[in-house]
Parts: C-alpha cells; structure tokens; sequence
DNA sequence: GTCTATATTCCGATAGAC
DNA sequence: GTCTATCGGAATATAGAC
C-alpha cells in the first residue's frame, strides 16, 4: 500500500463517519490532499473499490488490536474495545458499521459482502471473549454468549449514533452502564 | 394535511428508512405518485423541509401510541414499543433515528434540531416507563432510570441496524434477551 | 396544484497528454 | 501517477403556463 493510497483510504474512513457514504465525493478526498479526482480515480477507479478499502482496513486494524490485547484477561479486552469506540465518539466519528448499514441497501453487493465480513468477526470475537470471561468468572451474565455480544456491540454502535444527536456523555452513560452489568 | 402530502411523507418516510436521506431524490417520490417533481417541490420547497415533515409525523405518530398505551402496565407499554420496532425489522425499516443520525453533520439545522426533539422525546418516555415499572415491581435493573433507557433504545435502534446486515432474527435475538434482563 | 421546461450545480468516471 | 479536459447523468430547485 502506497503513501498516497493510504492518505486516500483513511480520509476516506473519516469522511463515511462524519457524513456517510453516499455524501461524500471525490473531490472531498482529492482536495485535502491537493491533487485532481483523476489521481484518486487511478487508485481507486470506483467509489465502492475505495469503500471496500475502507473496511478491509478497518478489519486488519481490528485483527491487529485483538491479537495485542489476546493475553489479557477478558474483562481488559473488552475494555480495550470500549476505548476504542470512545475515542470514536470524541472524534465526533460513528463507527463504520453504524454508518454503512443504514445504507446498506444502498451499496454494490461486493461491499455489502465485505461488511456481512466485517459484522461476523466483530460478532465472532466479542462471543468468545464472553463465553471466556464467564468461564473464569470475570463476566456475569444470562442467556448464550453469542446473545449477549449481540448486546454489546449493538450498545457500542447506537451509543456513537445516540451521542452525536445527544452529546458524547450519552456514550460514557451507556458503556459505563454496560460494563457494570456485565461484571455482577 | 391533503392527501397528496400525506402520501409523500409517507413515502419519504419509507425511503428515508430504506436508502438513507442523503440517497433518495424527489424523483423517487415523484414517479411512484405518478406526478413530477415540481408538483413535490410545491408541497415541500427543500429537502430539509420534507425530512422535517418526516420527522414530525414520526414524533405525532409515537405520541398517538404512548397515549393508547398509557392505562396498561409498564411492560406491557415497552412491550408494544418493540413490536413497533419488530415490524419495522421484517419490513426492511431502520428506525428514524438510526437512519438520520449518521448523517446528521449534513443536515440543516433546522432538520438537526427536529431529530434532537424525537430523541428527547423517546429518552423521556422510556425512563418514565422504566422508572414507574421497577416501582410496581415489573422491571428490575441496576442504575438510574435514565441510563437504563439509554441502553434500551440503543439496543432497539442498533438491532435494526444489525438485522439489515445480519439477517432478521439478529433483532428477535437482541429484544428477547433485553426484555428477560429487565423482567428478572 | 400540477404541468413543461430549464437553470445550476455537482457527481462518478474516462481519455489522453505529460 | 498525476494532470487537463470532458462526458453523461442526476440532483435540487425555480419560472411560468395551464
């Protein structure tokens, strides 16, 4: 991956989470980066190559973070994702989820598919920490691990949709909460 | 309210929830209505305004049904709310608030300040019914009243979101586990 | 209230020179 | 790899006839 594809990949990520993805253009990229949408179209010769990009990123991000944090104990894992998503909400950033899915319908069916991919492993990872923690006694809870991580990560992503319309302490309310539930 | 704005808000309501606002066009009111753009850009001059007609609907709509519910007990009230959103789900629908606030930074501030009323609204409601229901012993949870409801309509709003990318039965999943957290 | 017609702007995308 | 230039299309919005 180039410097300059880069650039264009992560300021690509920032503006799906402020304005989404069918707001943004192509001069919105080219201009903070000082070249013509022609130079942008060569990386990334359609919107949804570039949208792809996008996500694949922010999985390889992902991937990268859990396999840091995969001799902690579960309850700091979890926290470490929390953070993440905090930091997102005092970006003023949605998470990519949050933001493509109400466009989903919207979307080419390979970037759909990359955001079916990017849904299973979140989903995937949180389950296990659960299913984990509850085994060594680090979280509580009822019901299946799989439900219950269904739970968190719908809590994370509405609560950076609640924020922006209510303010970010609307998301320290709901992570706080959260975690306290899930720890008695 | 004549019938043809009726039936372009209803309308505008459906595509605001399908594709997004940023993604639909009067022409994809005009042309179901069989009429021409002009003749939707005489009921509502802008955007802005049609999306704040929108919203208001949606907002007297979720005051008619609060009002219907208010002689029954509270679960049973936060019962009927969900269905609302389980509708939605097998429907194809996000809910308003997941739809319009990732795109909220492109919004008027007119339209801003109409999404921020909705939200105040319902956060309102579902704390009144949370507080009164662990008062006549039908919830139980831990916490403020307020955060509770904050955790419960971000789980509502992000399970439909979910369910678009998941598959239907993501929603069942999260609102039956929600409602066995608050019964016990 | 709805129409035809059009103004204006912007968008995604491509061709071809450098 | 980036540029200039442009194509084709679609979007919001308005003017004026009916």
């Amino acid at each position: 991956m180039t410097v300059m594809k880069d650039k264009i990949v992560s300021l690509a990520d920032k503006l799906i989470r402020i304005k989404g993805f069918n707001a943004f253009s192509y001069k919105d990229i080219a201009d903070p980066l000082a070249v013509k949408n022609a130079a942008v179209h060569y990386h990334f010769p359609s919107k949804a190559d570039l949208g792809i990009a996008v996500v694949k990123e922010e999985m390889d991000r992902f991937q990268h973070n859990v396999q840091r944090w995969q001799e902690l104990p579960e309850d700091e894992q979890l926290a470490h994702l929390f953070d993440v998503f905090r930091r997102h909400c005092y970006a003023g950033n949605v998470c990519l989820m949050g933001s493509l899915a109400p466009d989903y319908e919207t979307l080419t069916p390979p970037m759909q598919d990359k955001i079916n991919d990017m849904a299973e492993a979140i989903v995937e990872w949180v389950t296990a920490v659960l299913e984990n923690g509850r085994n060594n006694k680090r979280f509580h809870f009822k019901g299946s691990a799989g439900d219950r991580a269904l739970l968190v990560i719908s809590n994370l992503q509405s609560s950076l949709l609640l924020a922006r319309v209510m303010g970010p302490e609307t998301f320290d309310r709901i992570s706080r909460q959260l975690l306290e539930d899930l720890r008695s």
